[in-house]
RNA sequence: CAGGUUGGCCGGGUGAUCGCGGCCAGCAAACAGGCCGGGCCAAGAAGUUGGCUUCGCCCAGCUUGCUGGCUGAGGAAAGUCCGCACUCCACAGAGCACGGCGCCGGCUAACGGCCGGGCGGGGUAACCCGACGGCAAGUGCAACAGAGAGGUAUAUUGCCUGUUUCGGGCUCAGCCCGAAGCAGGUGAGGGUGAAACGGUGGUGUAAGAGACCACCGGCAGCGGCAGUAAUGCGGCUGGCCAGGCAAACCCCGCCGGGAGCAAGACCAAGCAGGGUGGAAGGCGCACCGGGGAAGGCUCCGUCAGGAGCUUUCGCCGGUCGCCUACGGAGCGGCUCGUUCCGUCUGACAUCCGGGUAGGUUGCUUGAGGGUGGCAGUAAUGUCACUCCCAGAUAGAUGAUCACCGGCGUCUGGUCACUGACCGGGCGUUACAGAAUGCGGCUUAUAGGCUGACCUGGUUU
RNA sequence: GCCGACGUAGCUCAAUUCGGUAGAGCAAUGCUCUUGUAAAGCAUCGGUUAUGGGUUCAAGUCCCAUCGUCGGCU
């Protein structure tokens, strides 16, 4: 789990970042965001019964979970993000699922340069 | 040694770096609160009271961050198939309906669970499996085939008797043989079917048949012995036999009120109502208001009457209470019973429309775990000591790396005779994630440890 | 978390009441018709009734377990 300030909790903000966000897709992730008014960015990840039972989706969630974790230094504050499963994700290793990821907010263009 | 049966248990380990949830302690910041002092404003004659302000002080609230300590998924956490606790509905009621269970005894909070026993079936055996009450209460069902499918049934094959006709033969008023028809007896044989009204042997007969007899099987009734019981063993009598299906309706016995932690409680925030349907009468030295009739007293009076006060009696309206009736809700199949609300200022129902879906609590100390003793064949119970062992909230226990294990396979060496030990390579390391808790059942599961027992072979 | 329904031919559905030879339409294949195609007509093919077990003489139907799909409830 990340820190509080950085969950995207509520069914209404998620709701209005699925509507009004831009989305980027990966085939082992699609990545929604969202301005918001905050300076801090926050994260939601949803993995659907599609995905598997309940192991399988946690353990999708968790990759997701660290590959933003360890990067979340470099994102741009003031987004929210919801990153959606995709059924293949929780047969594939840490690495490939940390490259999707970063792949998906170099294209959004939510990476700050780093020094 | 090989094969098999069955019970119990485990289900990776160590370390490093980064990270997460809960509880406790400390520190810091912000907010709320309190207090005293100060300042300003208002009221008042004044003591004083009220408000604001932010400066100082306080910490028992709450939020965030940091630091430290402790702690953090399962044997099935799963499926949700049963049972309970707990909560609300009324205090959990009665009857019917409906549903579930179903050999006997025990265990348990309870169970469709477990233990022990009985019976039936399978297996050489260890052992395994069984919805295992009742079809001689009633109703119903059985395709096709078959004469007949449940009734003291049934005949176009068969067997037998009588009779008629025809043919043949002979020792010729007749007898014998064969065929066909008709009438009668019969259900033994053949045949159909999943299933055909006991089996074997005999008596008997025209042919036969439980028609009769003996034995056997099965059934019913009544005793006996063993057992708590299911049941087992054995005896007497009876009638000759009563078929299958109740996971067919049903009967019998036992159990079950409904909903579920998304139960329930509290706090905060927010909103807007409207349409339709919709069930009443009576009583009261009760109260209020209005108006009427009769009587009494006082005053005025032109002796027509008028005004005021007061008593009694009806009437109308309303309030309150009671009674009966009706309507509705609790009450989720119906009736009774009961509680509450309402009967036109209308309970409630229904339709349209509007708002919210945030937080706290319930929330983990419990039919609890471990060790040992005792009772019991066992399930289980009990006693003593000891331990505290997840409580998240879109959901924490994760990511990466190294080493060590386990297993499979290939291969090198040593001992040795197809195994053990020492190495190496490759592969593999399952099923699966708490969500109120607990007892079971069912299903999934790489691999491993261990107890007991059976059969066969060999050796002694 | 709770409740309910369903699974039959390649597709859409019957037959399940009260157990007795699994059917229909479309599709596919072949033939006729046509110069050819379509349409029409005739014929054929196609099913372990989701899976496993049980009751029964007999199971798509009755019972139990499992798997999957869909829907509803705050």
């Amino acid at each position: 789990m990340l820190q509080s300030s950085h969950r995207l909790r509520r069914p209404a903000d998620i709701q209005r970042v699925r509507q009004a966000g831009n989305s980027w897709r990966h085939p082992l992730v699609i990545l929604l965001a969202r301005s918001n008014s905050l300076d801090v960015s926050r994260f939601a990840f949803v993995a659907s019964r599609h995905v598997g039972k309940a192991v399988k989706r946690n353990r999708a969630k968790r990759l997701l979970r660290e590959s933003v974790r360890v990067h979340l230094s470099e994102i741009q504050p003031g987004w929210d993000l919801v990153l959606i499963v995709r059924p293949l994700l929780p047969q594939a290793a840490y690495g490939e699922v940390e490259t999707a990821v970063t792949q998906l907010l170099q294209r959004a263009k939510l990476l700050v340069e780093h020094p």
